[in-house]
DNA sequence: GTGTTTATCGTCAGGCAGACGACTATGATC
DNA sequence: GATCATAGTCGTCTGCCTGACGATAAACAC
């Protein structure tokens, strides 16, 4: 059989991006709204076409960068700074997940800390960050007062797949680290993963925890109160990426 | 900016699989060989392009059928027979992977119990199971004499991720039991345990864990003494799929 | 029967996690 | 300035799980 360029149907292929962040105790995503048809006005993940000459990676971290500002890390250099993680999640291609045409959609996580605003080219109005349980509820309010529409084509589904994977990772993982500043205390990393998992943990069992593990926190000598109470350990986050034995969720 | 679909770099779309199974006390992976140009005549993993109207679950469970007969396991289903799991791995999408055209493989991973004899079409020598190993190990022989050529593609890398994210899902999940039979014995899937990640377990530490996780294996009644010894007590998969706490890889 | 192989049950010590007491160091309030 | 509230840090104790390994059981080969 010889080789038919014609005979392959043409797909279009995108980036989404689920990007995290922690604000306020609540594990929250980046949202825009949409400007045009389909979906005209609710809510969605950011992303966009992969270009021509673009790896699936570069365009997400190039979308990544329109939205945010952030800076993709590469992760194979994990002491960078002033970066989001980024990683590949899951890829989406219902035959009738885009009405206009075939789409097939290359999703991503992102993984940030406190980030001031969003920017979606300059519109403050049209990108937000939300907590996940807002954007993932079907119909009621949101916080202020906004209607809770269903995200736009299957983002709920990705939304809902992203957060998993980022509660499944920081248990074996550092990647908690992620949603910090470079310097932080014991504290507030444990306000990340309380935050997550939507659970409360022991101050002390987490402390001993995470300072017993090698690798994972670096005292960088300073304190901070910031948290008011006693002046905290500041921390960076340490060059292992692997935790073993693994941080332990507890059971709902 | 209105709708122009012109402006989308249209993208050709394919499912990869990695298909594992475990014989002779190694893990082997399902190659064929390429007839056509790129790479002809080099083993390959086996593929196709995602037709117009497929999900690309749909796809890469045909394409698993077309290539070993197996009927893919709907996940919600984990009880059913005679199939294989299947899952999505990831998505690779090098402007280069393909010197032909922009090509987006979205690679699939299954495991399988041994199977007979690979069929391609029916043509017994363009299709194979091969250890891990070889397919990966740049350069040399393989068992057969036959040169060890590396993968087509960016194939090497493909089965590289599949194999890990094998590795690391029958830690925390009953999925080891897809590479058995349905009816096994505890040795037997040890013996899956230990090709897999390529280890030696303890026996006695090994059959208390895996009988002592409720939900992991339900005795069926029956014995057999098919690895010679003393018969065995044969089980079948239980319904639970994750593992808490988890089998533990010992330290390389 | 004897040896070999595999399966299965038990025992013991060490490590780790959950529960929780105690103490420390700051800011806020009276 | 004393008191209180808050947050951080160090310890202790108990129970569970794992790794190491002894012992027994039930088949087959000779």
């Amino acid at each position: 059989m010889p080789y038919d360029p014609s005979a392959f149907p043409p797909f279009a292929v995108t980036v989404d991006l689920v990007v995290l962040t922690v604000r306020r105790h609540a594990l929250c995503a980046l949202a825009v709204r949409r400007g045009e048809q389909p979906f005209q006005g609710r809510w969605a993940l950011p992303g966009g076409f992969v270009r021509t000459d673009e790896d699936l990676a570069q365009a997400a971290a190039r979308e990544l960068a329109e939205e945010t500002g952030l800076c993709a890390h590469d992760p194979s250099v994990p002491a960078q700074d002033n970066g989001a993680h980024l990683e590949q999640l899951a890829t989406y291609g219902d035959p009738k997940r885009d009405p206009r045409m075939r789409v097939v959609s290359v999703a991503h996580l992102a993984l940030a800390p406190d980030l001031p605003a969003p920017r979606a080219g300059g519109d403050a109005n049209s990108a937000r960050w939300a907590p996940v349980e807002e954007l993932l509820q079907q119909g009621g309010y949101g916080r202020d007062g906004e209607q809770a529409a269903p995200l736009a084509f299957d983002h709920a589904q990705i939304l809902s797949d992203g957060v998993e994977r980022a509660r499944s990772k920081i248990e074996y993982s550092s990647l908690a680290t992620a949603f910090c500043p470079t310097e932080f205390t014991v504290g507030e990393l444990r306000r990340v993963y309380e935050a997550v998992w939507g659970v409360v943990l022991d101050p002390r069992n987490f402390h001993r925890k995470v300072t017993g593990t090698p690798g994972f926190l670096v005292p960088t000598g300073g304190t901070t109160t910031r948290q008011g109470g006693r002046p905290a350990q500041l921390f960076r986050a340490g060059g292992a990426t692997l935790l073993n034995p693994p941080m332990l969720r507890p059971e709902v």
